[in-house]
DNA sequence: CTGAAAGCGCTAACAA
DNA sequence: TTGTTAGCGCTTTCAG
């Protein structure tokens, strides 16, 4: 593997030039530029990023700690934040945190030892981590979730006006008994998207369900809500992941979205409209909140005295048949 | 942000004593480890990566560069290469080269640059890249797909006999003019989906097409094929993402899965069984080449000079009633 | 078992 | 415009 004083000798110049010629600073003499690009041509010499990081102190990187990688919400977002970080020469690392507090945790830590530029987050929870990266000056930029207890930059949804809305729509679809299947107490989005319901339908009933964002805990939690006495005629389900477990146990009752139950899902997804009925949902703006948040994140980045922000997007109702009589 | 040698004056030992403390090295006093761990704490003390691995020559990182963060194959894989790999001390960056060589070879780049322990990669092509890693010698695996000349480690589905199961299945549902929608000539899985689709029904007719492993592609393709004279009364859809795009087609033509068209797609999904009716998948097993990947390259980086192994798993058949006349 | 010191490869003062 | 040189923070000989 050959180093920057290779390259310096077969180009006859001292090292000093070598860097200056590969990172394009001014002052350098084109004539000499060209033998650097040349010799380091021939070599194949690739910088070495750890020498170049601990020099700078910094790395022309930034970390993306998301909850689920498997949820197409987050790959959007993170697809943003690529787009966005590439065009100025950042590279993006997408870790897992798998909502779960260890890992990302561990994620964080790994970012301030690596010494990341900046870190992007969508927090699962009031995390121990983030005072760490406060703690150091790192600069960092929450999505989909604001940090409890801390402010920063922050990107989010309207997601609150977005359930009463939806919620409204199954109103005006006729619907009388809304029932409402969200995440966990305590994840923002869950409970303004179960604030947003309430909104629109003030009821005392038992038409709420929690359970984790995932398939299997909203299968449980509508085969209960739809075996009661009183089953609900319609359900608002929190995310996509929800929805198909909502679906499943829909089908297993033998209940036909629309016609028997009105069904809204938080996100959009391609397989959406092949559904029969096709799902109605709230379409949020993932691959722009990833945007957002990566061009907040550089100007953090820049400048970490600046005052924090909070961006709200808006999300759309595309209405289907699943939520049509 | 304080250093080794902050640590080391708070603890009142040197730095080299606090290095091997903290690196759990034997032949440390467990008093003094005792006194530098606490010396540590109190400082909020994290190592600096960069220097670590400056000077170990050595990141204890893995980079994953995968075509398409937002296929769940590839998501999948991901979590099978994470668990492994977190079991040994490793992280995972997650790299998305979008099927583009150009941002394969940049993450390559990076990832010698950066000097990753080794690449976990499903090539997108004949990469020139990875002729770099092998020059280096940095220990890589590929997944899903072969490396074109050049002999490595890899992880493999039987994707032929896969598709060639499936062919058959389809005939022996009755359907008499199985077609193909496949993925770009030249990609490894495309090719053999369709060889396997050829060692069961010979067919000189008019009856394949290939695109990008996109919904729009797959849409296009299905609708040429099906509006043709004589249209196959079944398709073999090579991934998930096509089959979107076949079934819209599908649904546009007012043709129904299954009675009227027979249809297999690559890849189980959440939402395959929501659909009416339930899509028939050839599973492939995802999370386990995942693991299986990481297994193989962290052998290789303990020794590089073992011969690489092709390892090749089986995929299953799902069958479902959109195969079903 | 511990400490002193060299040096990984690079960049950025500072000099020339 | 170019070169010389001093570290960045860590690990690891090598002495003690």
């Amino acid at each position: 593997m050959s180093t920057i004083s290779d390259v310096a000798a077969r180009a006859g110049v001292s090292t000093a030039t070598v860097s200056r010629a590969l990172n394009g600073k001014a002052n350098v003499d084109p004539e000499l530029a060209a033998r650097v690009r040349q010799a380091a041509t021939e070599l194949g010499y690739q910088p070495n990023g750890p020498a170049r990081n601990l020099r700078r102190q910094e790395a022309a990187v930034v970390a993306l700690i998301i909850s689920d990688v498997e949820n197409p919400f987050f790959t959007a977002i993170a697809r943003g934040v690529e787009d966005v970080a590439h065009e100025v020469g950042y590279s993006v690392v997408l870790c897992n945190s798998d909502e779960n507090a260890d890992k990302e945790n561990r994620y964080i830590d790994i970012a301030i030892q690596e010494r990341v530029a900046g870190v992007i987050l969508s927090p699962s929870g009031p995390a121990a981590g983030v005072a760490k990266l406060a703690a150091r000056g790192t600069a960092y930029v929450a999505v989909d979730r604001p940090l409890p207890d801390r402010d920063s930059d922050v990107v989010l949804v309207d997601t609150r006006l977005a359930a009463a809305q939806a919620t409204a729509h199954l109103v005006a679809q006729g619907y009388e008994r809304i029932g409402c299947i969200t995440g966990p107490a305590g994840v923002r989005t869950a409970d303004d998207r179960l604030a947003g319901y309430r909104d629109t339908v003030k009821t005392t009933k038992n038409l709420v369900r929690r359970s984790e964002y995932k398939a299997a805990g909203a299968h449980r939690a509508a085969a209960s809500l739809l075996s009661q006495p009183n089953p609900p005629d319609a359900l608002l389900v929190a995310n996509n992941a929800m929805a198909v477990g909502v679906l499943r146990a829909l089908q297993e009752l033998n209940l036909r979205p629309g016609r028997d139950v009105g069904v809204v899902a938080f996100d959009d997804a391609p397989w959406a409209e092949l559904l029969d009925p096709p799902l109605t949902v709230v379409a949020q703006p993932a691959y722009e909140i990833g945007t957002e948040a990566a061009r907040l994140l550089l100007a953090r980045i820049a400048d970490n005295t600046r005052p924090p922000t909070v961006t709200t997007l808006g999300a759309r109702l595309i209405e289907r048949a699943s939520s049509h009589r």
